[in-house]
DNA sequence: ACCCAGGGTCATA
DNA sequence: TATGACCATGGG
């Protein structure tokens, strides 16, 4: 599964984006439920759209689940505009907000066993594998991977994977060849994505990055 | 003007 | 299982 025949395994990999970036500050969040919030609002968004939306919600006094229930939906759709399919998410949010009144609120939900979150988050609609990896880890500190496109992308450059694996293969895989510990797979995904921006994610190939030799380069390319 | 971003659903084969 | 269409904004 993971692991290339020889060369550095996932832990000195974490060990070098780590040497090379320093802690992420994975998630960015002034509360827990602004991850859930965050998580949803992501969703194929850049984070800087994403944080005006947070924005907005702050501001309206709508950073809860019973509050973001009472606004109309057009007014929720006008609160998150800059984050993008704005109508479709305003109603990933209502289904998510309506999940977390029935679970009994966020303690309800922190009380219940990491498999039933997980799954009863998933049976959402508009919430995915990774947006679910992204609450169970970053909101509830569970000790589950997140698997996302640059995941795959950098370490089936890195010969690791062959990519093509189905999510829950991969997030398995990352989870064995790994301790279980919340504080590491945080800041790993965090690093991941940190990496990608910085080098992974860019033509040219990225000289003196912080994989170095077994680096991947920009998109398409065969490696060095 | 074009490309993409911290995805997911649905219809179709 | 596996493609493709669709959702929409802001920054490079």
């Amino acid at each position: 599964m993971v692991g290339a025949a020889s060369g550095p395994g996932l832990r000195e990999i974490y060990e070098r984006l780590h040497r090379a970036y320093g802690d992420p500050g994975w998630w960015p969040a002034e509360d827990r439920f602004e991850i859930l919030v965050g998580a949803v609002l992501t969703q194929n968004a850049a984070w800087t759209n994403v944080e005006y939306a947070l924005a907005h919600l702050r501001a309206a006094g709508a950073m809860d689940a019973e509050a973001i229930l009472a606004l109309p939906q057009e007014r929720l759709g006008a609160l998150i505009r800059p984050s993008g399919y704005y109508n479709v998410k305003s109603q990933r949010l209502r289904a998510l907000c309506q999940f977390v009144r029935d679970a009994g609120g966020l303690d309800g939900l922190a009380a219940q066993p990491t498999d039933r979150l997980r799954d009863g988050l998933l049976s959402i609609k508009g919430v995915g594998r990774e947006t679910a990896d992204d609450i169970v880890l970053y909101a509830f500190d569970r000790p589950v991977f997140v698997i996302d496109a640059y995941t795959r992308r950098i370490f089936s450059r890195l010969g690791f994977v062959a990519g093509d694996e189905s999510y829950e293969a991969l997030r398995s895989a990352f989870e064995q060849a790994l301790d279980p510990d919340v504080a590491t797979f945080k800041a790993y995904h965090g690093l991941i994505v940190t990496h990608a921006k910085a080098a992974c994610n860019k033509r040219p190939a990225c000289t003196g990055c912080a994989l170095q030799r077994i680096c991947p380069v920009g998109r398409g390319e065969a490696a060095a």
